[in-house]
DNA sequence: GCTTGACATGGAGTGAACTCCAGATGATAT
DNA sequence: ATATCATCTGGAGTTCACTCCATGTCAAGC
């Protein structure tokens, strides 16, 4: 697959691909003969999943750090795995946060009115 | 209440406050006689919105035009709530996003293993 | 052989949201 | 009176995560 169709297919631009490659947060992609990217199938699962994880607010160099151990091997499993479990907590925490206020919201909405009422 | 005071409380920094209140993201606070900030608890009830909302991402922005348009008064009610629903929508929206990739992050972590295989 | 188009690289530029700093001022403690 | 401290202002600096750009290469079509 080339940078266009991993591009188009992901969402995300060419710079980012590249960018993302460059800075070890997906393992290096495959050249063709001309020196141009030719993503396999198990590179577009990482940039799925770095998709994925980005989106969800995990922070480049998080990734990075997990990618690294992910190529040094079997011997990484436990850390990669801490990793893991710490960036799931923060993300749950996230969720709670967000959803309370998004519930502080709703009911400032229904009472069609702002939180600070205006003294008169 | 001192700005020192304020910043302790909601876990501002002062630098952060004085900024807020620079760009309009919190109407602008009393001062005493000697030119220093002076917070009246309307102040300080704009401080926690402010925190609360920027917390859940809501953009500085964003906040800034709500602040805006409260500060103009009724005229600008449904606007305001319009601008409090799109934010709750995309609120919602970034919720269930972290919903979902934090219950795929759950399942990986059960896995106790990566998403993508060494293929052996 | 030449143009066109996709892709390459290294490095500079951008936008958001702070954060830090220098220099000044006023109130308070000694 | 002097030193100390909190606060002030305007403006520069920082971090993160891209995004853009100039320049260069390669393969294909005319």
């Amino acid at each position: 697959m080339t940078i266009a169709e991993v591009s188009r297919q992901y969402g995300l631009s060419q710079d980012t691909l590249r960018y993302y490659e460059r800075v070890g947060l997906l393992p290096a992609v495959n050249r063709n003969k001309s020196g141009n990217r030719d993503y396999t199938e198990d590179n577009t699962r990482w940039v799925e999943f770095i998709k994925c994880m980005r989106g969800a607010g995990i922070s480049v160099e998080a990734l990075i750090e997990y990618v690294a151990m992910y190529q040094k091997g079997e011997s990484t499993r436990q850390a990669r795995l801490a990793l893991l479990k710490e960036q799931r907590e923060a993300m749950a925490a996230r969720v709670a946060e967000l959803t309370s206020t998004l519930a502080r919201l709703d009911k400032k909405i229904a009472m069609y009115d702002d939180v600070i009422l205006p003294k008169k």
